[in-house]
DNA sequence: ATACTGTTATAATATGTATATAACAGCAAG
DNA sequence: CTTGCTGTTATATACATATTATAACAGTAT
């Protein structure tokens, strides 16, 4: 799984790597139970330091995408939480879909485009 | 129209005002055409500070949401750039759908929730 | 002239982000 | 038991962003 940060970006160095660990996870690069690069490994390897990637991981273990395990380290680890990951789901595209709404795209555009999305991009397990 | 800043959000306030207005004019609270209150009065009605609305109505501009009129003030007017929106809502959409992905949020459940806002929030124009 | 517009400039403060160096406790393997 | 790897924590520093404050300017409407 290669994981590419933009550093000229204006999305802070965390946030990028937390996106792209949970699309890794979506898309089957990382799998239940895989353990993830040490925060020292990760850090050499995408250039950036250890405790921005010590941040990233904190997060995605508190919103329940890996747990810790002290013998193997951040190991994928899924809680699925589906009541509260809904109601982030209903807030995120809340803001989404007025933007979109704003310029005069329609729903069936954007039924289109996440079809295209998840058929394309997300594991399959629906 | 009523705005709420939360002040214990981890969202910037111009982000938070940026994000309310939009939602204002997806919900037909404000329509195309109509003066948004300026920014001084915007500012104390909120509650933040001058520039901290001035940065939120200098974004909505470029984002095509506001233009300025020396007479009128900021005043809604869209210029649905359909193409770069549709870029950006890709970008939004993927990060939002492997979040929901990696929650077993399921395809069909999305779609459902975005005709429920949709139909429930959103102007009608298509 | 007065009172509103948006805009700009400057400064001060607070918060968030990123890095550097160091140390600690838990665990595995030699 | 020592060595080397985990995640975690602490502290300090530098930098960028966010927020507020005060002030001024050029338009415009009444």
């Amino acid at each position: 799984m290669i994981i590419e940060i933009d550093f000229n970006s204006d999305e802070a160095l965390y946030q990028q790597l937390c996106n792209q660990i949970i699309m890794g996870i979506a898309m089957d690069h990382f799998h239940e139970g895989e353990s993830l690069p040490s925060v020292r490994q990760m850090a050499e390897t995408v250039g950036i330091n250890m405790h921005t990637v010590n941040k990233a991981y904190s997060i995605l273990k508190q919103q329940g995408f890996l747990q810790v395990d002290r013998r193997r380290g951040a190991v994928i680890a899924i809680d699925a939480d589906k009541m509260y990951a809904l109601e982030e789901l209903r807030s995120d595209l809340t803001v989404t879909l007025a933007k979109s709404c704003c310029k005069n795209i329609t729903k069936d555009e954007i039924h289109q485009m996440i079809d295209e999305i998840y058929d394309n991009y997300m594991r399959s397990f629906s």
